[in-house]
DNA sequence: TCCCATGTAAACTCGTCAGTTTACTTTTTG
DNA sequence: CAAAAAGTAAACTGACGAGTTTACATGGGA
């Protein structure tokens, strides 16, 4: 079965090419089967229609969405480091050109349809991870946040304008270094605000 | 000239809510013309093609976002207040349901066509007009930024993270209530990492 | 080696869409 | 009022796209 798997992976990718080139309404069977060199009959074999060719590949965005987000708070380390890591938790992902071309094919769809932008938003929860880890800054008296979910929003709102959104109209993504730097000056103001002096 | 001027309008209206819903490549012009009540031709006795009529829209889009956008800053009234109306000058746009649904038109389409997004980009300069305003706070002494462009992009990524980009993924648009808590915290924020203590 | 699931190429159906044409009516204006 | 400008309805053209069908090829497990 090997050969199948080979297949399968190929139209995703072509497919993944195509929708973001094109969006979906935009994108063309034909044109995907020959970007895969595979024959259309065979990009049917593998997935029913068109729509569950474009949901198959956004099931696979998520996938490897979700596989970044992984971080917990570790009381004992400094709090500023620890924000820091809590930053590139968001960060690594944004600085991954892959994931953000991804991210950019299905946003385009997203705007047009609320049932699909639900549906990613609950696998995408980035707000409640950083909330999860607000709570327990703010448990161990690092922070003081009167309300932790509008803390996750601007945490994660200070990273966001510099290092999504104004790359989400041009082709480069955030370097490392860029990266760094918002990080930085984002938990900089996020401890002048919410910060209690205790390291 | 007074029917022609009607007809424009209503081709305009549909074509707004048909490209919103539908998307530039899904959009059809007979049922633009249809929802104008309005014969095709007379859609291609105005606007060229479809393109031209994209285009057309995005104008009118940019040119009223535009008229938004003018703020700037007392040195004699109290900080505080100055940036809550800085604040308020993009909360105005965010809370108003007609421009929130031309943006999301446009922003699917933009995010496929990186010379329309130059485009659009210039005519809605936001951060310079709060860099512009964050300038004169320095100057005066209310408030000391070492890197004011880096700052208007964080007092707009504060605003946008929490009464922007959720709101693109649902029907309704930001309250506002929501907004006037929205931008205090943000004037809060900025005020705990930049202010000088003169009022 | 045989067989069947899988792959291929190409033609075909049927619908839709951008844009045009035709034959006619309404509105504006000189 | 008369003619020019603008609008209307409906049929038409040519292209393209989703999904199917047909007839044939291939490759890997029994």
């Amino acid at each position: 079965m090997a050969l199948a798997e080979q297949k399968n992976k190929q139209i995703i990718e072509a497919a993944i090419a195509e929708f973001q080139e094109k969006g979906f309404a935009g994108a063309s069977m034909d044109r995907i089967s020959e970007r895969a060199q595979v024959s259309k009959r065979t990009v049917y074999n593998h997935f029913e229609s068109k729509e569950a060719l474009f949901k198959a590949i956004t099931e696979c965005l998520a996938g490897r969405v979700q596989s970044y987000l992984h971080v917990s708070f570790d009381p004992k380390a400094p709090i500023r480091d620890e924000l820091i890591r809590l930053g590139w938790s968001q960060g690594k992902l944004l600085t991954d050109p892959c994931a953000m071309s991804m991210v950019k094919m299905v946003l385009g769809e997203v705007l047009r349809d609320p049932d699909l932008a639900s549906h990613m938003n609950k696998r995408m929860e980035m707000v409640m991870i950083i909330k999860t880890f607000l709570d327990a800054t703010v448990k161990s008296g690092h922070l003081n946040i009167p309300d932790t979910l509008t803390g996750a929003e601007q945490f994660l709102g200070l990273i966001k304008a510099r290092g999504f959104y104004p790359k989400m109209f041009g082709e480069a993504v955030a370097t490392h270094e860029e990266m760094e730097r918002i990080i930085e000056e984002t938990v900089d103001m996020f401890l002048s605000r919410y910060g209690t002096g205790k390291a």
